[in-house]
DNA sequence: CTGAAAGCGCTTACAG
DNA sequence: CTGAAAGCGCTTACAG
């Protein structure tokens, strides 16, 4: 199909070169939703370390699903790849793949996995969200939380509750179940409105999810952040474009694909790496959070 | 590497099939920027296709850079593609691949290149849209154009002075340079304001420029749509999240990838294929624009 | 119908 | 130091 020998020259051919060599000189990057923005300025660091190695990225989009997640990891027992950055919070089946095959999981980590992890200390970065609504006079805090089973979620309801329960707060502790999309926030709203003792704040599981929690919370009379404080997580672009602008918890997105990529190459490399590696996360103070002095009263 | 055998059974080592069979079984996908919602869905369509073909799909992010393009080219001279889409409007330099290489344009088209095209009929879409304004009682309509040298900049624009032409409104013709993102839409404003006959509506080349332009002109101390109607194209998922929501084209993303992988299989199978193909937009009315006789006075 | 052999285009260990 | 040969794991045309 294709002349090796073109006006422009000569190009190796890459399947007798893999054949030969026994290695395709491409990672798998798996991910659970290509179209979410969290990921693509991770995959941004990815590419930029690939590239700069000579290296081919290829993309697994498992859409959440498990049978397209074990199609996807084919790539590793073909030979199409010869290792994987795995975002999406799955190990693979044990057995399926030779032993010793060279994986690192990013963001979400896999509980009881051997594999390094490069990403945000999740935990931390909620126990900080957490105290710092406290900080701004906010004693009654609920928490919308991801989705279940991932471990995002309970790395982030636990920071959480941590920071509650040392300020004393135990009895405030409001956790209602949430996910990561605009909808689930939008829906948790009609959830925290039935809350004994109304929170004065909430600490959304992501941006997308704290979007959807002020969206609701607007179509239901109320004002954020006079009457609400909410606070998001991730940082995605869209989150200060969103109005009012959100208060969240900035992730070094572009530095954990960078430093896992290179986890990575040190495992191929045959070299141990460290783990985890938690990269800096802080606290992006805009227009969605305020001091409870600063409220006004409720309609009620 | 690999051992071919393992517990769950033998899987087909992928370089020698390659190598015998003189072909990869991937397609390569060219785009711009990945981070870019817009093209995640069409992405999604390319994808399920593919999967349904049993054909792997290679993501090549050129970054707009000429020589990440020329890189990602490789891929087809080299034998790790068998075929392309082209989503970042840029042809192949002559030559540099062999003749015949199955490749079809998808959403950008190549002005005076034979290959397929799969899209929006941008031209009619935008004219559609300034036809809309202009049935709102509008009679001075700014466009905010996208990027120059790009060919949907080129055909939104042509599209919106037919419009205007054919109202009687040439001596309205109002085009302000702009750009695809948030920012080039926010920097508009400022020569929007500069205009001599004061626009009552903005027609943007896509939805991130125009929430640039409502953002703006809120800066500046406008109500959208009670000062302006503001209107985007694209229908990004964002645009119902944003607040006004915003008033939009609606590009049948999916179905264009779905169309576009099942013209390059035809292509590969040796068929011809019709182009271009153009896919059905259709305006989705949000709160962003208002009939004119619906605004309040400006304040000055 | 079945099974052994050739050959895809590389890389690398080896002979000269 | 140089150059010819072996072999990676498949597929397929061919011999039996």
């Amino acid at each position: 199909m294709f002349d090796a020998v073109t006006e422009t020259g000569y190009s190796v051919n890459t399947a007798a070169q893999m054949l030969r060599r026994n290695r395709s000189g491409t990672i798998l990057v798996i991910l659970p939703d290509i179209s979410n923005p969290f990921f693509s300025e991770i995959l941004s660091g990815i590419e930029n370390v690939a590239t700069h190695e000579k290296l081919t990225i290829l993309i697994g989009n498992t859409n959440s699903e498990p049978e397209r997640f074990l199609n996807i990891l084919e790539n590793l027992r073909n030979g199409r790849a010869d290792g994987a950055l795995l975002l999406n919070g799955v190990a693979p089946p044990v057995g399926m793949l030779p032993e010793h095959t060279p994986m690192v999981t990013i963001s979400e980590s896999i509980a009881g996995s051997p594999l390094p992890h490069v990403g945000t200390d999740n935990e931390a970065a909620a126990y900080e969200s957490t105290r710092y609504l406290i900080s701004l006079g906010h004693k009654s805090i609920a928490h919308v939380t991801g989705p279940d089973g991932n471990q995002l979620t309970t790395d982030r309801r636990s920071g959480y509750a941590k920071a509650m329960r040392e300020a004393g707060l135990s009895d405030n502790i409001c956790e209602i179940r949430g996910g990561f999309e605009f909808q689930n926030g939008k829906e948790a709203v009609s959830a925290l409105m039935r809350q004994p003792t109304k929170p004065t704040a909430v600490f959304c599981a992501n941006d997308e999810s704290a979007m959807g929690v002020i969206r609701g919370l607007e179509g239901a009379g109320y004002n954020v952040p006079r009457d609400y404080s909410v606070m998001g997580f991730d940082n995605v672009s869209f989150s200060h474009i969103f109005s009012p602008e959100l208060t969240t918890i900035h992730q070094a997105r572009y530095e954990i694909g960078v430093k896992a990529m290179q986890a990575l190459l040190a495992l191929m490399g045959g070299q141990e790496t460290e783990s985890p590696i938690f990269l800096p996360h802080k606290i992006i103070e805009r227009s969605t959070t305020l001091p409870l002095t600063g409220r006004k009263v409720v309609p009620e």
